[in-house]
DNA sequence: AGGTATTCACATGAAACTATTCTCTGAGTTAGG
DNA sequence: TAACTCAGAGAATAGTTTCATGTGAATACCTGT
């Protein structure tokens, strides 16, 4: 036994492939950030006018995960920073950004926690809870308007909070200024979603957007690129077999271009590659690690939902068992839950909510669903499960250990 | 045959309810001067 | 009299339930030829 922990812990003593892994990692910020100089610049042009003491205007940016929307804000940020330093004079007035990620757990995805937080940033205090949305609105304005600055708000997936929340809450954003009386604000909103505007009250949205700045997802090449200059850090000379760092960049291309991703498979590849011993990162450690990434993904998730999730998915698995991988329906799922239930002498839910809770598991990606109609036989939702057969088995273990199944 | 009307089995939406967590306030209690 | 405690009122949130309404197409039911 000992020999083989040595033997263990030797290998990851002389470590034969990492560097300096933190490159790889997603908060790393690189000085350069290759092929977003058009939108760079075009940021720069927009939110320039804050060093001189003018308003911006307010900004939106669009694109897919993993297309450097927040490292380029980051950047600028900094500079912007950096350069109001620079110009700081008698009587100028000072520049604050704040950046904050609507989808970070501890803001969650409320009004009130979004401010809370903010008004934390800003050097406020404010209890998690408990109080009047009203008393936040206030104390966030009395906060800000305590002196005379100019703030950028940066607001990180957006989309994701204005989901939960009603849309008044950007309506009360872009009135802010006129509550205002010494504090300057423009909002630089961030999303993934494109479409997420559609939907929004054309005067929220024309205040909101007065700018635009749509960043294209990364061709293979690009990506190739990138990988290449990070690899050269994160890695030992010459570990990174021939082809790798291509097949990452085609893996992601195919991904609508998520840099991310591309720089995460990178990374669990390096990792596996230590685990084998091997020398070096092989074409099949990416096909391992596409494996892994994705499975990692899934049970993190199943084994962060809530007990009556887990039951229904199991049931869902089970039932896709029996049927050899045929789609079944809602109803099916139900009538097994609802066993399932009381074997285990649980609550029931109503089937109004497991439909909503099936719904959830389409969005995470761990079923396809599709609703269907069967003429006279009804209308429902087929179902079918959209991960392999060794993640749900995984999958069904870690239900069946956790809630003391049966 | 061709055209409506029904009907099934849920989907989808809105509102209301519940339990929990947290703040704030003010009454009552306590300890020290 | 100041400091402390503690119950009760208000708020917000997550997770539901209840009630109401919507839906797509296979089937049943007509209709006139």
């Amino acid at each position: 036994m000992k020999a083989e922990l040595n033997k263990i812990f030797d290998s990851f003593d002389n470590n034969r492939i990492f560097n300096d892994k933190s490159v790889l990692q997603s908060n790393y910020r690189p000085d350069e950030i290759p092929h977003r100089e058009e939108q760079i610049k075009q940021l720069a042009s927009i939110l320039a006018p804050v060093l001189r003491g003018e308003k911006t205007s307010n900004l939106f940016l669009y694109g897919k995960t993993g297309t450097g929307k927040t490292l380029s804000i980051l950047y600028l940020k900094d500079e912007l920073i950096k350069r109001s330093k620079l110009n700081e004079k008698e009587g100028s007035i000072p520049l604050n950004i704040e950046y904050l990620n609507c989808k970070l757990k501890k803001v969650s995805d409320t009004e009130y926690r979004i401010l809370a937080e903010l008004i934390r940033k800003l050097g406020g205090k404010i209890s998690d809870t408990g109080l009047p949305t009203e008393t936040v609105y206030n104390k966030f304005i009395e906060i800000v308007d305590s002196k005379s600055q100019f703030l950028l708000l940066i607001l990180d997936e957006i989309d994701q909070a204005v989901k939960k929340i009603s849309s008044d809450f950007l309506y009360n954003l872009t009135r802010l200024n006129s509550e205002l009386s010494r504090t300057q604000i423009g909002i630089i909103g961030i999303s993934n979603d494109l479409t997420f505007l559609d939907g929004i009250d054309p005067r929220v949205r024309s205040s909101l957007s007065e700018e635009e700045i749509v960043f294209p997802p990364y061709n293979a090449i690009q990506l190739q690129e990138i990988l290449n200059t990070r690899s050269k850090m994160a890695f030992k000379p010459g570990v990174v077999e021939e082809g790798v760092v291509q097949k990452c960049a085609a893996f992601a291309a195919r991904e609508h271009g998520d840099a991310r991703r591309a720089l995460d498979l990178l990374r669990v590849a390096g990792e596996l590659a230590e685990r084998d011993g091997a020398s070096k990162i092989l074409l099949k450690h990416i096909d391992g690690a596409n494996v892994k990434i994705e499975r990692d993904k899934i049970l993190d998730v199943i084994k962060t939902e809530p007990k009556q999730f887990q039951y229904v998915l199991h049931s869902i698995i089970s039932i896709s068992e029996k049927n050899n991988g045929e789609p079944f329906f809602t109803g099916d799922v139900y009538n097994h839950y609802q066993d399932v239930c009381l074997k285990n002498n649980s609550e029931v839910l109503t089937q109004r909510r497991v439909g909503d809770i099936i719904q959830e598991f389409d969005m995470l990606g761990i079923i396809n669903v599709r609703v269907i109609s069967k003429g006279r036989g009804g209308r429902m939702r087929e179902i079918k499960l959209a991960i392999s057969k060794s993640i749900t088995e995984k999958a069904k273990q870690i239900i069946e250990e956790s809630l003391d199944y049966r």
